[in-house]
DNA sequence: TTAATTAACGCAACATTGTTGCAATAACAT
DNA sequence: ATGTTATTGCAACAATGTTGCGTTAATTAA
């Protein structure tokens, strides 16, 4: 593989998840496309985005994947925290906060995820 | 449900998972149970063993959800790092490691998953 | 020790999520 | 416009997780 192409699917997939204010599961994408494209397609798009470094990855702490679109203009810088909320069930890039950890050096990182779980401020004052 | 019985399951998957020095899958612990009873039963004693706080959860950063014992005495107190090496394919507690984040006190935290994916000083060494 | 109660189990069936192979399609460079 | 091939759709499969229900066995009480 050498070109990469920008498909009709890749295109409304990136799109969709650079409008959302929340991460979006393979699932929730496949509801917004409407019939758009195969599901098999939004796996392959959602992968091919990833390892452009258009989005990223998020995990919630049940292990369900999201995806979201990459703000900051620098790549590799995505060891930011998510939140996910468990009453609205959304999850957000929380774009300041970067944990803090001393690890021992032996350790090699590569790629990391942290996701916090409760209630968003959003619905903490309802 | 008011009871819960010390059955033959429950006794050993908490027992394998205590033995363990890394966190392990559902698949993983099936394999070591190798038939002493069914799929399902892992399941649903891997939910009471959470429920009951004697085992936390820990998900890789591609979605794998493994299982391992609490250490420490006190509870609720799982915000600790897990380690996942890429090569030898293992998940462990970072025991020591505490991440300190500062997010803005609107977010109310119930449960938080930090984990970090690379190699371990173990594999690093080889 | 035995009998009664019911939590927990096994099994079957299903739902969801993710992967793979292959022929058809459509980006895109020329 | 045409050729090349990245990408797609479809079908089939694998892995993971859930649910209902009749049966089994852990525990309590007689």
């Amino acid at each position: 593989m050498k070109v990469t192409r920008n498909t009709q699917a890749k295109t409304e997939i990136l799109h969709i998840i650079q409008q959302s204010k929340v991460a979006l599961s393979h699932a929730e994408l496949q509801g917004l496309l409407d019939g758009l494209c195969d599901r098999v397609t939004i796996y392959r798009v959602l992968e091919r985005l990833l390892k452009e470094d258009k989005i990223h990855k998020a995990i919630t702490t049940d292990g369900v994947v999201k995806y979201a679109s990459c703000q900051s203009t620098e790549h590799h810088h995505h060891n930011h925290v998510h939140f996910n909320c468990t009453k609205c069930n959304t999850t957000s890039c929380l774009d300041g906060v970067e944990p803090q950890i001393q690890l021992p050096i032996e350790y090699k990182v590569e790629t990391s995820n942290f996701t916090l779980s409760g209630i968003c401020p959003n619905c903490n004052k309802i």
